[in-house]
DNA sequence: TAAAAACACTTTACAAAGTAAAGCTTGGAG
DNA sequence: CTCCAAGCTTTACTTTGTAAAGTGTTTTTA
């Protein structure tokens, strides 16, 4: 065996971003500069109620997001926002995602498998 | 906003193989058709024994590895395997990847933000 | 040839996290 | 006025990731 140690570790695969929801989530901010509400991330995501509101959370704690509350009169809405840092920590976990997605295809290559994915 | 409910749950994300650990086991198998040793693996993923040993029995358990003792005399020897049906939820993972990184892509020109990864 | 260190794991225990169910408040429809 | 729906939050549960300790063997090395 030829790699060195290390080389499938991954470790620029921050676990706050690195899971379905949040992903989804961030994903859907990045696409929406001007913000969502909590409801059009809730069906575009797919999420529950309670799902969603924990995650954001977390993202929120995290300073990934920023959450906007307005509830004077008339009922709450909930604007979220992703922060320059959600950005750019989002833009890192592209970067090792796209690092992983090469390896696999190198391995395609190296051992001939079927490309069951093609190349973007 | 313009996007069906949905566009961002991701629901190929496997659990499984959505994460860190797993999926660095899981690229470095899917590289080396020919196994790999207990030992390999903990070095080229960076995890610890006991580590390495759950996750392992995560995979075997879905039966995306096979797990191969021989412990006659001599020290024991684990050799792992991916298996075909590993390969292939491993590539469907990669194209769900890949559906992500498109969207963060599209993402980039409609909103006009800095590019953080280059394009593949 | 004992003792010590290294290998090769497994088991156990703990802490964090994801998920779902229930709860609470306000708004609108009938 | 009553009932149902919208818009969340809180709580409780279950799974999971992670690390620490444990077991047995096999080389060193003194």
């Amino acid at each position: 065996m030829s790699e060195k140690p290390g080389s499938f570790a991954y470790d620029g695969l921050d676990r706050v971003l690195h899971e379905k929801a949040r992903l989804g989530i961030l994903t859907s901010l990045f696409s929406h500069p001007e913000g969502l509400v909590f409801g059009e991330i809730k069906s575009l995501c797919t999420l529950t109620d309670g799902n969603l509101s924990r995650h954001l959370q977390v993202l929120e704690r995290e300073e990934l997001v920023e959450i906007v509350k307005e509830s004077g009169s008339g009922r709450p809405k909930t604007t979220v926002f992703i922060t320059p840092l959600g950005r750019e920590r989002f833009q890192e976990y592209l970067v090792e995602l796209q690092t992983v997605l090469q390896a696999a295809k190198a391995a395609e290559k190296a051992t001939g498998a079927q490309p069951g994915f093609s190349p973007a």
